[in-house]
DNA sequence: TGTACATCAGTGAACGCGCGTTCACTGATGTAC
DNA sequence: TGTACATCAGTGAACGCGCGTTCACTGATGTAC
């Protein structure tokens, strides 16, 4: 497992991690036109001139290229978002800067690649579990103390921080995660054209949104 | 175009009239177990017992079958949240009551009908238009006082405001719309399964974060 | 109330299509000696 | 460096499948007189 190994050496593993990257490209561009299930080997086998049968010397069946794209798709998402990160020097910039260019490279790389996203964060392919019965609506309406949490959210705020690398308080965990659902719900919501005849270009309303946000997850102005 | 017309009257209209509504339901349950794109009228019409031929007297096509459907689900997830806030007695429940009411009433319609949901609020069928190219970032670390609109903000408000029954101030309004995505986008998190092994069930987290929300909006406690 | 004709619902066979996947094959590339 | 054999990449034909849609048809329902 040497970085020597890893690395292509002969010509037919070179070649092959260039038709591997090839195939991707050609399933990511038939994602642009068609959709996830517009996806088609023998498409994709055609747009590089070859025979369909080929493809599977490559990827054992068509739902593994679904899933190459896939990962491919969070690991870019996240180098972005990383990049981003790491742009903001930290000698100069404080964490709500890093906070604020992480939100918008992610969502720069959502427009970029829109059906990468939705392959990602839009709606998943069948199979879904209902989650059991849907659990009573106590708490619904709760009482005036609004950012008190209640006994089951701080459990599971708990729960989630302990497992976690550097544990933080529930309190500051939960507005995480609100910010974190509301940053892609608001991204989604841009993509999958729920925006049209309103706010469009949504640029300005992101950034004043991702700012509240900002506030509210706990970053000083 | 009197009530008398709409209503069937022969037993040909009645039959119809019931069958219409039966092909949507099969074709509901098709949503639920593989998808939008799983849909087939070939599978529907096996499911009702007729020939696959017969459902072309009630629909022209399978994308007219599919228009129905998202037709439906709109407006049941909108009688939803106006049934939701009906149920709310006017003279007894404030603003901040009926918002909260509405947001719990839309959230268990997506959960009990999350195919339907991942139908409009999911990622759309291909043919997304890529809104030119990005427009620039700017304003996107705007300076810090967060709640004062940039220029181009305002104006889209002031459009869009203008453009509504009972108009209201840009600031209320563009808070009402990041409101909204941020409702939708918990609940898509939720439904497409990202919430998996960290806030599930999240009726806590969502009863939380709607809370704040109100008061972002500007209900009072 | 009864008859003649028009409208409509449903049938079943057929069309052409694109798909995922398998298989036996040929020829090129790599490896051991 | 050269040879013999093993491994791998790519081919093209074939399989069975389910799909949307069309069409000429039969029989039932509705309507005008």
């Amino acid at each position: 497992m040497t970085a020597t190994q890893n690395a292509p050496r002969t010509a037919r593993e070179r070649a092959r991690a260039e038709l591997t990257r090839e195939i991707k490209e050609g399933a990511r561009r038939q994602l642009a036109a068609t959709g996830a299930d517009g996806i088609s080997l023998r498409a994709v086998a055609r747009e590089l001139g070859m025979a369909s049968s080929a493809l599977y010397r490559y990827f054992p069946s068509r739902d593994d290229l679904l899933t190459a794209l896939i990962i491919d798709a969070y690991d870019a998402i996240g180098e972005a978002a990383e990049q981003a990160i790491a742009d903001e020097k930290p000698e100069e910039s404080w964490g709500r800067d890093r906070w604020l260019a992480a939100c918008h490279a992610i969502r720069r790389w959502a427009l970029a690649h829109p059906h990468e996203y939705a392959l990602i964060y839009g709606s998943p392919v069948p199979g879904y579990r209902a989650a059991g019965e849907l659990g009573d609506d106590a708490g619904a309406h709760a009482g005036p103390d609004a950012d008190a949490l209640a006994d089951g959210l701080a459990k599971q705020a708990e729960a989630l921080s302990a497992s976690v690398a550097s544990p933080v308080a529930p309190e500051v965990l939960v507005r995480a995660v609100i910010a974190w659902t509301q940053l892609f719900g608001m991204i989604s919501w841009e993509l999958f054209g729920q925006f049209v005849g309103s706010f469009e270009p949504a640029d300005a309303l992101f950034a004043h949104a991702v700012a509240q946000l900002a506030t509210f997850v706990g970053f000083p102005l």
